[in-house]
DNA sequence: CTAGGATTTCCCAATTTTTCCCACTTCCGC
DNA sequence: GCGGAAGTGGGAAAAATTGGGAAATCCTAG
C-alpha cells in the first residue's frame, strides 16, 4: 500500500528522480518495471506494471461501439507507458505525459493505494486550496456517517 | 497491446513517420503490413494488416439491409487502405483520409489495444479537455464503481 | 505511337534527438 | 569526522527523424 507525499523536481530533461523511499515498493528492488498514465484531474498515475495489468483489462473490457466509453480508454490506455527506471532510479516522462499534466518542474508524489499521484506542485496546491477552503468541503453521497 | 501517445509532424509531402516504440510493434519488425482507415469521431484507425482482416470480416457481416449500419461498413471499409511503411518507417496518407481527420501537419499516436488511433492534435485536444473539463467527468452507466 | 511533363517512389545523408553511463556533490548515519 | 548512499548534472555514443534528390512510372498531348 502506498501512502504519503513527497515534493521532487524534473531536471532539464525531464527525469524523474524517484524517492528511494517510494521506489523499492514501486518496483520491488528494481526487478519490476513500471507503468505511468493519466488521469482526468490532470494529474499522473504511476503503477508498478503488474498492478497496471488488470486496470487496463477492465478499461479495455468497455464496450468499443459506445461513444461514451471511448474517451476514458483514450485517456487511460492511450496514455499508458510502460517504463524502467534508469542507473539512478529515474523515471523519463514523455512529453506528451508532462504536457498533460502541465508538469514542467516541480511534482508532487503523492501515495494512493495502488498507485502514485503525480501532481504539478502548483496544480496540487490549487486541488488542496478548493478542498480546505470555505471551511467546510462538500461530502459526497454516502460519506456523511463516516468517522475518522 | 499498444498503448501510449505520441505527438509527430507529418512533412510537406504528406509522409507520416511512425516512432519506432509504435512502429516495431505494429509492424513486427517490418515483415508485416498497415491498414489506416477512418473513425466516426474524425480519427483514423491504425492496424497491423492481419488484426484488420477479422474487423472487416465482422463488419462485412452486418445485415445489407439494415439502414443503421450502412454509414459504418461505408466508413471502416470505403476508407480502408492497405500500405506499406518505407525505408525510414514513414506511412504516405491518402489526401482522402487525411481530409476527412482534418489532418495536416501536427498529429497524435493514441494507442488503444489491438489499434492506433491517428488525431489532428487541435481535434485531440478538445477531445481530451471534454473529460477534464469541469472538474468532475462525466461517467457512463455501468463505469459509477470503477477503481483505478 | 512517341515524346514530354508531371507525379510518385525509393533511397541516401545530415541533423537532431535519445539513451546510457560516469563523475561529482550533498546528505545522513555511524 | 568519516564512510556510504542517494541525488544531480553532464557528456559521449548510438539511434531515429527529417529533408532532399534522383530514378522510375504514369499520363497526356502531339
Amino acid at each position: 500500500m502506498f501512502q504519503g507525499a513527497s515534493q521532487i523536481n524534473l531536471d532539464a530533461k525531464g527525469r524523474l528522480a524517484v524517492p528511494t523511499r517510494v521506489r523499492d515498493p514501486l518496483t520491488q528492488g528494481g526487478t519490476v518495471p513500471v507503468v505511468l498514465t493519466a488521469h482526468p484531474d490532470k494529474c499522473l498515475l504511476l503503477y508498478p506494471a503488474p498492478a497496471w495489468e488488470p486496470v487496463r483489462a477492465k478499461v479495455m473490457a468497455f464496450p468499443s461501439l459506445d461513444p461514451a466509453f471511448n474517451p476514458w480508454k483514450r485517456l487511460l490506455v492511450g496514455f499508458a507507458e510502460e517504463l524502467s527506471l534508469d542507473g539512478a532510479g529515474r523515471l523519463l516522462v514523455s512529453p506528451e505525459l508532462r504536457a498533460f499534466a502541465g508538469i514542467d518542474k516541480r511534482v508532487m508524489f503523492i501515495g494512493q493505494g495502488s498507485y502514485y499521484e503525480i501532481w504539478d506542485l502548483e496544480r496540487w496546491q490549487q486541488q488542496l486550496d478548493r478542498l480546505t477552503a470555505g471551511g467546510s468541503p462538500v461530502l459526497p453521497p454516502g460519506m456523511e456517517n463516516f468517522s475518522l
